[in-house]
DNA sequence: AAGGCTAATATGTCTATACATAATACAAGT
DNA sequence: ACTTGTATTATGTATAGACATATTAGCCTT
């Protein structure tokens, strides 16, 4: 015993305790090692974790802290749709309701960091489990990403071929619930106005913008995030 | 050069290239140090890093392969409230519209792993954002882990609470779309079966079952995450 | 063939030491 | 006073070597 884990758990406690109280300096690392007794590479993987997680706040010279307020960090795996459907036991099936190259409204160029109106390749996708439909993907791709002979969407979602092929280096995703559209009605097969769970994502690749997507979950569709 | 990020990122690379296919076994860490002239201490850390972020899994003496699906994560900061306001450069204030102890409903009892209808604090607060509603907070609070001068939850709201007095240790989050009901439009101020953007938390401490949350957000509330 | 023991092996972690890097404090020069 | 350079210091990372631990392959027994 005395490993990592270990000094991880004393140093919460003492925060938790209010030994060493939010915003107030914590002892270094070379100190914390002789009272231990460990290495003190053995306390930094402990600070490390912890400052990962959130509870502490680290800067080079100035020392460690701990964090004013606790920010609790949640998870999420973002899924390919195809694998969630079939964990949840049903058939997976889709949909390529749209494909075609146009020029992108301002709000997607603009996400994405694009000149306006560039012409981008817009898909409209419906992914369904047991035949039902579960979501509609609305997506606008950066063509300049694709390799010459370009995958074909209709066989392997774009979804799926982007996460197997493109080296993403970061993006966002935002939540929403907003009333179903006209046209989200008619293809999701719900009234008009129904509360939709709707996310959105943007994701940039080490070769410029990748994709701007829209997922509108089918009526009760829940997004799951443990910590 | 040649830190452990380079390291990841040569294996990255590789990975992305097909040079190690998806499920397939790449070489031990000891292998991999040689090749690159470094200790292995360095590719551990290079390929802890990328089993954290999923791209690889490893077992010990099965060795490390390269995830079937690459599952990119989403990492989300569960924000305190009052934070959450002040950030966005409004005013924060709380109405506690409810606090009473009563038997808990079978949903909430199960969820958090207590016996049915254990008699809970039931918490109702209206958060505001320059005093306009902005999230309806509906909480079952398990007692037996509040100290015994319990704190006044009408001047600390028991979000903010409990962040910084309760270790939590898991808990689980989850994103739906609702229709408001008769009371939610009512103390949001807003017509009924609204699309809401619905937070259902629940968290597990190391004294046992915390409190679960519901948070229904005011009409276009985004929740936003990075990755 | 089935089950159980054992040895081999890849990852996990710790130690001790060293150098790198960033941020600060302080002194010197303008 | 203001800027600039420099020393100091805490964290970040690297190294080699060692032991711990989980898991598997293969052998051995029944």
């Amino acid at each position: 015993m005395q490993g990592w884990e270990d000094i991880r758990a004393e140093v919460l406690r003492r925060i938790r305790a209010r030994i060493w109280p939010p915003g107030g300096l914590i002892p270094g690392e070379e100190a914390l090692a002789q009272e231990f007794g460990v290495a003190r590479a053995t306390v930094n993987r402990a600070l490390r974790d912890l400052a990962e997680a959130g509870v502490i706040t680290r800067r080079k010279r100035a020392g460690t802290r701990v964090a004013e307020l606790p920010v609790r960090r949640a998870r999420l795996d973002i899924p390919v749709i195809r694998l969630d459907v079939l964990a949840r036991g049903q058939a997976y099936s889709f949909d390529l309701l749209a494909d075609r190259v146009q020029p992108a409204p301002v709000p997607v160029t603009a996400r994405l960091g694009l000149p306006e109106a560039s012409p981008l390749r817009y898909l409209e996708t419906l992914h369904m489990a047991d035949g039902r439909p579960y979501v509609l993907e609305t997506r606008w791709l950066n063509p300049a990403i694709l390799p010459d002979p370009a995958p074909d969407f209709a066989r392997v979602s774009a979804n799926e071929w982007l996460v197997t092929h493109v080296s993403l280096v970061s993006g966002d995703i935002a939540f929403t619930a907003e009333p179903a559209s006209a046209r989200e009605a008619e293809v999701l097969g719900i009234p008009e106005a129904t509360a939709l769970l709707v996310a959105e994502r943007t994701t940039q690749g080490t070769g410029g913008p990748v994709t701007w997507v829209r997922l509108a979950h089918a009526p009760g569709h829940r997004v799951q995030m443990t910590f």
